[in-house]
DNA sequence: AATCTATTTGACTAACTTTGTCAAGTTAAT
DNA sequence: ATTAACTTGACAAAGTTAGTCAAATAGATT
């Protein structure tokens, strides 16, 4: 899996791959048809839920879909912050402390 | 600073280390003591906002309270995932992918 | 060109999360 | 035992996210 394509283009170029519509798709997820659209184009974000359901029905691999998926997320995050990549850092120095302090108990 | 601390330390040091009281500089955040008191023990999590106006009332680091606040926020989206480690380090990488995209244009 | 099917768009609502207030409860110093 | 500082928890208000639905567009097919 390209780490540096977009949740969204992920999903679609599977389903397309599958030979899915969007009916097929949204109908397991058990939403509209405009929200899975949307997804795929990025105009939205999918829950936690709906991403381990789409690994299923696409065949993908839960934990490298998810992956993308949380990074995603912090991306979101920091996306209009100019200190983004600064902190993105940061978080990672803490995470070890805190991996650290917490395998010592 | 030490980037060690959660934000509600650094701040809660910094207000004790200066003698004010949560009704000093909750009256200049424009906001109940309760949640200052909340922020400062991390029950709840400021606004950027606050933040920099905690920086003003301070006398903190304005980037460096940022971005340990952002920090702090990207550890919370990844709190209770145990790929949160790994979905950190790729989003440094697609980020680093995202800036290379953009000096380009 | 009319029709059919898949997808997209945008207005609107529903559900959830975050941010706040307030009043009562602790804690600790006098 | 009072008083001042802080904490707690129930609740309301504001903001954000997730969803529906109907109409619009795009592209094949007849």
């Amino acid at each position: 899996m390209n780490i540096n394509k977009t949740i969204g283009e992920i999903l679609r170029e599977k389903r397309e791959e599958k030979g899915l519509l969007l009916r097929h798709v949204s109908a397991k997820l058990d939403i509209d048809t405009a929200i899975l659209s949307k997804i795929e184009r990025s105009e939205r974000k999918a829950t936690k839920e709906q991403i381990l359901k789409l690994a299923e029905i696409l065949d993908l691999n839960k934990d490298d879909l998810l992956v993308q998926y949380l990074s995603e997320r912090i991306l979101y995050e920091i996306k209009d912050e100019k200190l983004g990549s600064k902190a993105l850092k940061v978080a990672e120095q803490r995470m070890k402390y805190i991996n650290k302090l917490n395998s010592r108990n």
